[in-house]
RNA sequence: GCCGCUAUGGUGUAGCUGGUUAACACGCAGGAUUCUCAAUCCUGAGACCACGGGUUCAAAUCCCGUUAGCGGUACCA
């Protein structure tokens, strides 16, 4: 029992990894580190029209953006349909597979689903195909003289099959459940279930660990297995990740909201989402939910994984809560807690998106970039509220919300207040947090009015937001001359 | 239709070797912060543990049934 564990990841290729995806990925990784174990990535790409180095792209950006490059590929799937091939060949000649020559029938997906049902309704009981018992020498020789068929599995027709999975404990299915599988197309294609056991033969996979849509049919890879006389991996089936309302992840209905890359884009750390997604189906027991990637590798267990699908609570339509809010929340508790140089690049990546980066960030004003990263990240949850909400730090060009505007700005007094405290910080000697507070509650004490009044009204004529940083650490981090200049500017705003 | 899986507050989960006021987090509501709040802190509401039967002195926890949701059932993956 001293064999390296060996995990795989085999996703088709779409084009994008999305979360459920990701998640699958993410139990393989974090079992296969936890048992020093190797992680292999294999595109499985058989039958796929559409498959191409672009579709692949996707799914390899978002791995490597979560941080779970493999240790091994990718693989593909296509690329090994000789040794598939093969192994049905094999499999017929030991009498354990057989040709079948019924015509194909044609049908797209959509079809086919509907006849599943329609044919499974008429159909009192199953009858055994009449080619399950032609000898092999006649079906060879109709094979050569290029007769089409395609190759099944002869499937016992009494007992059960069983298997024990690591997370959905002991499955049995009954043989007469489980038709005949086609091995082989009557085009020579490989069909999946005979791919995934041969390939995950070949690459000495310990442990299949995967979504629960394949948990029945496994058996059928079982009866694979077990007619090529080998030993059978361990299964561990994972629950769904459901879209709100409880329905399938799908990339047609919920486009790139379910991408990882997305996530990537508005500012997610990798490690938040890892530690979200670990959770999703997962638990350690206690109460602990924030964890390293170490802790995760160290606590994780197939044992402990839930059985029951989760829901993930996305909503497009909400452009604050755009994505589930305890994977929001997650990330601002990242944020905050992670070293200001690394919250750094993930802000200047944002910035750079949004044409406020400056050069002088990572140079000469390093010091006040890294400052004003530190202030406004206590209220924000992603990156890419550095560019949206932190606008007016990196920017003179910002709006004012209407709402705060009237809300702050409403007093006429204001217009000569407003110009007036310009002038007063203008005068300052110096320009601190302290000074600047001493200046303010001296100018609205003289004036009569409250410093609440001048200090609120203050924060909408320089950031334009009713809320935000403590104000006098906000014009320290302007700096006087914007402070002054947008003081200024803000009297036009009055009363409006 | 058949086979299988699942079922704890809005969401994610804990508790499931039977005895707890059913716990934690997110979210939500209210309060505090007289410099705001979408930050922070405090408080609170919210679950007859899907339903119905058992077993037991005692069940969210064990057994059976029902219902619902989901998955599979393909010469898709």
């Amino acid at each position: 029992m001293t064999d390296t564990v060996r995990v795989r990841f085999a996703p088709s290729p779409t084009g994008y990894l999305h979360v459920g995806g990701a998640r699958t990925a993410l139990f393989n990784w974090l079992f296969a580190r936890q048992h020093r174990g190797v992680f292999i990535l294999r595109i499985e790409d058989t039958d796929m029209q559409r498959s191409s180095e672009a579709m692949v792209e996707g799914i390899l950006e978002g791995l490597h953006w979560l941080g779970l490059d493999a240790d091994e590929g990718p693989f593909f799937q296509s690329s090994f349909v000789d040794e598939h091939r093969r192994a049905a060949r094999l499999l017929v000649e030991q009498g354990k597979a057989y040709y079948d020559f019924t015509p194909k029938e044609e049908g797209d997906d959509k079809t086919v689903k509907e006849r599943i049902s329609d044919r499974v309704r008429s159909q009192t009981g199953r009858e055994p195909n009449p080619y399950r018992d032609l000898p092999v020498e006649e079906a060879l020789r109709r094979v050569e003289a290029g007769e089409p068929a395609a190759i099944r599995l002869k499937v016992p027709l009494e007992g059960v099959s069983k298997f024990d999975d690591l997370v959905y404990g002991p499955q049995e299915r009954d043989y007469s459940d489980i038709e005949d599988l086609v091995l082989i197309r009557s085009d020579g294609h490989p069909l999946y279930n005979l791919g995934v056991v041969v390939d995950d033969i070949e690459m000495r996979i310990t442990h299949v660990i995967r979504g629960q849509d394949h948990l029945t049919n496994t058996h059928k890879q079982v009866l694979i297995y077990e007619a090529l006389g080998v030993q059978v991996p361990r299964f561990a089936h994972l629950p769904l990740i459901f879209a709100p309302g409880r329905e399938k992840l799908s990339k047609r209905k919920h486009g790139e909201i379910v991408s990882v890359t997305t996530y990537r884009d508005r500012g997610f750390v990798p490690d938040a989402l890892v530690n979200f997604l670990a959770l999703l189906g997962w638990s350690p027991g206690g109460d602990q939910e924030i964890m390293s990637r170490k802790e995760l590798i160290e606590k994780f267990s197939l044992e402990n994984v839930n059985k029951a699908s989760a829901v993930f609570n996305f909503n497009e339509a909400d452009p604050r809560d755009w994505t589930d809010p305890k994977a929001l929340w997650m990330n601002a508790e990242y944020m905050r807690a992670m070293p200001l140089d690394a919250v750094a690049p993930l802000v200047a990546d944002q910035l750079k998106k949004a044409a406020l980066w400056r050069e002088e960030y990572d140079g000469e004003k390093k010091e006040w970039f890294t400052h004003a990263i530190d202030l406004l990240r206590a209220r924000y949850r992603t990156a890419a509220d550095f560019a949206e909400m932190g606008r007016p730090y990196f920017s003179d060009e910002f709006d004012y919300d209407p709402v705060a505007v009237k809300k702050n700005l409403k007093d006429e007094r204001l217009k000569d207040l407003l110009a007036g405290l310009g002038r007063r910080l203008a005068a300052l000697e110096d320009f601190t947090h302290d000074t600047a507070e001493a200046a303010l509650r001296a100018y609205s004490e003289e004036q009569g009015v409250k410093a609440g009044l001048l200090i609120n009204a203050a924060r909408t004529a320089l950031t334009g937001q009713a809320v935000g940083p403590s104000m006098f650490d906000i014009m320290i981090t302007l700096g006087r001359e914007r402070t002054v200049e947008r003081l200024n500017r803000a009297v036009a705003l009055v009363g409006q």
